[in-house]
RNA sequence: GGGGGAAUUCCCGAGCGGCCAAAGGGGGCAGACUGUAAAUCUGUUGUCACUGACUUCGGUGGUUCGAAUCCACCUUCCCCCA
């Protein structure tokens, strides 16, 4: 298992990343099923026609249920959905950022309340590590703590040597689990995230310190959580340059396709976003023209494609007028047809991303993307 | 044939003398969405010369300083009795 950079384009890097559950050329972008299903009804059945190379599911939403032990008795995530390639599961840090009503903070963990049921669901970073160990996904990541990035820099230092403390506590928890026989993915990998918020010296200080653990990756997480764009390429660029160069590096829950083109070209190899997925259930579809919102009565008689470039088995079977009544008609075919549009369009995105570092043309393709990327349709 | 009830802005539906261009849904239109509490949320939805004016609550006429709201007649629809 390792990282082997096979290309590098400016910052750009193009690598592969070896797993246990295969290969994964990166730059990649990760689909989002937190509940081990990707929202909008697409199953692992269409992942391959989607292009996805890596799924992401999260560890909060998988305890809360069907419950870790339910999956682990099944065999494990993979078995469980039907997916043999890699997987990576959350730690149910961000959930500490999503769910902050619902949720306390200690220095031994979180104490949630279930926005289920109610009920009280204390997460430690050993605890989320325990829950991702037996769901046996790919890459586990660290347990931290999300803040909201315009938070107060008195908030985010002591919440940064914190999270620094949960992930030392999160390594030692998988070493022991790895070597434990009755794990079922004993070769699982520990992604550890470096927080921060917009201060480039915690940024740089936190990044310097985990990189000392010597983990199987490095994300950036705390971005796209409140700041501006600029904000989030700023702290990028300050802080690679203390990100292992043979380890991949995650950008946490980022994002358009522009922010991707742009974190690429700034040394970032992973990406993982709801946005596809979720503007297209709420009818905004990405295509290589630019946004298009399918609720727009303009599309009303548009018999052509959602993108006219595009090689997805929706584009070439389904109109705009089509898939804007299902929508319109609230018929989930609509939103399967969008997600499964949006989905293609970003993981393709991330292969034409690698083939234009291969080629070593990154910069004018980027430049060309995001000028058609900015319009809309 | 006799008795009773109802007609409201695109639809349903509240209002029952001034605070009503008219609640609330729905639908329409537009916007948002970044490690998913999101098939969600926000705005808007009579017209215009738009911090004001004008037209509107089945129709016509009336009462009143003032009517979607009261009265008379007409039209249409619904229910009950023959």
């Amino acid at each position: 298992m390792s990282f082997t950079l096979i290309k590098q384009d400016g910052k750009a890097r193009r690598g592969v990343f070896e797993t246990a559950h295969g290969t994964i050329q990166t730059p990649v972008f990760m689909n989002v099923g937190t509940s081990a299903a990707i929202k909008g009804a697409v199953s692992t059945l269409d992942l391959r026609n989607i292009k996805c190379q890596v799924e992401l599911s999260n560890t909060y939403h998988l305890h809360v249920r069907p419950g870790e032990d339910v999956i682990y008795r099944l065999g494990g995530i993979h078995k469980f959905f039907n997916w043999d390639r890699p997987v990576l599961t959350d730690s149910g840090g961000f959930q500490v950022f999503s769910l902050a009503s619902l949720r306390n903070i200690t220095e031994e963990g979180v104490t949630f309340v279930s926005h289920i049921d109610g009920a009280r669901i204390f997460m430690s970073p050993e605890i989320s590590i325990q829950i991702q160990s037996k769901l046996a996904s790919t890459i586990a990541m660290a347990f931290d703590e999300c803040p909201p990035s315009v938070a107060d820099k008195s908030y985010i230092k002591p919440s940064c040597d914190r999270t620094y403390r949960w992930l030392v506590r999160c390594k030692k928890e998988l070493d022991r689990l790895n070597s434990l026989d009755e794990t079922i993915n004993k070769k699982q990998m520990l992604f550890g995230i470096g927080q921060g918020g917009i201060y480039e010296d915690l940024r740089v200080e936190h990044m310097k310190r985990i990189t000392e653990l010597d983990l199987d990756g490095y994300a950036l997480g705390g971005l796209a959580v409140g700041e501006t764009a600029e904000e989030m390429y700023h702290i990028i660029e300050v802080t690679e340059p203390y990100m292992p160069t043979d380890k991949p590096r995650y950008l946490m829950g980022v994002g358009t396709p522009i922010n991707i083109l742009e974190c690429v070209d700034r040394g970032i190899d992973f990406f993982d976003c709801v946005m596809p997925s979720r503007n297209a259930r709420h009818g905004n579809v990405f295509t290589s023209a630019g946004l298009l919102n399918l609720n727009n009565q303009k599309f009303m008689y548009d018999d052509r494609p959602l993108d006219e470039e595009c090689g997805c088995e929706v584009c070439q079977n389904y109109s705009r007028a089509y898939i804007r009544h299902l929508l319109k008609a609230r018929e989930m075919l609509g939103m399967r047809l969008a997600v499964l549009h949006n989905l293609y369009f970003y993981n393709n995105l991330m292969e034409e991303i690698r083939k234009a570092i291969e080629e070593g043309r990154y910069a004018a393709f980027k430049k060309e993307k995001i000028e058609r990327f900015s319009k809309r349709v």
